[in-house]
DNA sequence: CCAACAAATTAGAGCGCTCCAATGCTGTAA
DNA sequence: TTACAGCATTGGAGCGCTCTAATTTGTTGG
């Protein structure tokens, strides 16, 4: 029942219980002909060394703690996704748990990780206070995903909202539109920033910016547009959605009142969500590249075990503009394919 | 640098490392006074107990590892999600890798998991060999999620495709439907289940059940309303989808030409994703509990470690129907609300 | 044939904890 | 006074490994 130990395998070989360990540990100090000695005693009695007995020994680690404020978040899910990519790629384990997005049961959740002592300590979208995380850092390194927090001592992972909401403004500017909206997704996380993008990038070319509030649900996205109908005439030519989500729902209640999207509206959603690839759906989108935040805040944890690095890195990462169907040039302009620009 | 050891508190208290110990592990042979003394130091020193030297030394784990096909998958997300739920109240965490559904990647990810001697192991969708299954239950408790496997040392939690199917075509009869066909999920997962559960629904209806290959793609639904279309007069009233993205690529094709869902024909999906609660779609669905699914893994596991279960349970769960608006009575029958029964 | 050196191997302490057996200490009964 | 509980406390071995320093073995040159 219980697992033969290195002292079996050194037995069986007949050589020290430190050959053993130089073996597994692939040292090129060894013999070819003890190698195989010992090689073979493992494989027979089914020997695989105990990982934390032996990072007790060698005071090192090849766990990386991730706590996940919602695992339940597509999101975060490919955030860890990300990481977990990069970490077995490089011989590391993942240690998980979740927060809830309640600041007492993080700092538990990240006691609770750091007690296995890891390398190091990701921090997924935390609403904890920032001395929590200065402490952590004060024992391991730290990477904050989805939030900033200018600590001097630790790495952070963010994308940039603000640039996002612009490529979008951007987009339809180069459509022709000049009467765009924007739907706020509230003050739910990233709201401020996108609103301030759309609102600057608005701004720069000249346009005058008109926020109305919403939030990051579908039947928001509907009600806003039920607002806008009330209160705009003539009406705005595209609307810049909170995200995807609002953008179904501003779409299904245009669609009700017999507006069509592109023709006579467009729409761009924020997030690129599976919903928005459907294609029924084909919605004009900014992605996040979620998937590189988790493989980068594996990398920055990993730069800091392995090479040292104590300077702190802060990515920004620049979203990308998906265009799909829900966005066309203005009703009145001369009706263009789906991609602008270029030589056609 | 370096985080105090017990030793430093012992030190500090001025009492002995084992006095420390059992103050730790809430022992209730210490006098309050010590208690006092012990804690004080602790916290003086921001002393927290290694987690891995204490499961070495008491040779028990508090890790459950879960090795996930693959985290991308919004299923297996919010599997873990549940596993995290139930661990964690119980005081312990999960230590997480994928497999990316390639044996070879599965088999090293569970040989890595291993190497931590968890108290247990879930493996999510995995399809890796039974025999590699069969040896890590030779270690530590095993339980599988979402793929069956009849060995006599392992646990599994599965959903019951066959019930599901049937709950959707019930439901159609119900209403009032009588012909209903399928659209299958071609090789995917469960689909062979779904397709069976259907089929057996249909003849203990005493109705001719008709199935149309397709697959879990929305192009797919798509597709197999054109060969629908063509091939049916007159069409059915109602169609069982392979599953959620598949029946909202079937609702759009039917929309495109001119037929309304729930009034001309009737649609129901499989799994309940979010894309199906969405207002503007109000998708009927079938709902599989996987959060459910995970907690109940967890709890196998932990019957096993700490109540030294060792006879296998094999939980088969019955999915739900989640009523919304894409299916109605047939056309021609008296038009009645969403709700069917009751005594209105 | 032996010193000198490099390469291969090993003994043993120690990582931070748990756990068992042994010790000290009080108070009560004989 | 001694004996003996009963409780609180402690010493020390040991969990499975790593790592340093020491030892053994093998090779070469004088």
């Amino acid at each position: 029942m219980t697992r033969p130990t290195m002292a079996d395998v050194a037995a069986r070989a007949g050589v020290s219980r430190a050959l053993v360990s130089l073996v597994m540990r692939g040292s090129p100090k060894v013999s070819a002909q003890r190698r195989q000695a010992v090689l073979r005693a493992a494989e027979e009695l089914g020997y695989s060394p105990h990982a934390m007995a032996r990072s007790l020994a060698s005071r090192t680690s090849t766990l990386l703690g991730v706590m996940v404020s919602d695992l339940h978040n597509a999101f975060f899910a490919e955030v860890v996704d990300g990481l977990e990519e990069v970490a077995s790629d490089r011989g590391f384990e993942l240690i998980i748990n979740t927060g809830g997005r309640r600041a007492a049961r993080e700092r538990r959740a990240v006691a609770s990780l750091l007690s296995f002592r890891p390398a190091g300590l990701a921090l997924l979208g935390p609403v904890v206070a920032a001395s929590v995380i200065a402490d952590a850092a004060g024992s391991t390194p730290v990477v904050l995903v989805a939030r900033s927090c200018r600590l001097s001592t630790v790495d952070s992972i963010n994308d940039d909202g603000r640039v996002g909401s612009g490529l979008a403004v951007n987009h339809l500017v180069r459509l022709g539109h000049s009467r765009i909206v924007h739907f706020d997704g509230g003050s739910g996380s990233q709201a401020a920033q996108r609103r301030r993008g759309y609102v600057a990038a608005m701004r720069a070319h000249g346009l005058e910016p008109v926020v109305l509030h919403s939030e990051y649900t579908d039947t928001a996205g509907a009600r806003t547009v039920a607002r806008l109908l009330e209160r705009f005439d003539p009406l705005p030519t595209a609307i810049v959605a909170a995200n995807d989500v609002n953008a179904i729902g501003a779409i299904s209640a245009l669609d009700a009142v017999g507006l069509r999207v592109p023709g006579d509206i467009s729409v761009i959603g924020y997030d690129n969500t599976s919903l928005s690839a459907l294609a029924h759906i084909g919605l004009t989108t900014i992605d996040q590249p979620r998937h590189d935040m988790g493989r980068l805040a594996a990398e920055a944890l990993l730069q800091r075990v392995r090479h040292g690095r104590t300077a702190p890195v802060h990515h920004l990462l620049r979203p990308t503009l998906v265009e799909r169907a829900s966005t066309a040039a203005p009703p009145g302009r001369p009706a263009r394919g789906r991609r602008q620009g270029g030589a056609g």
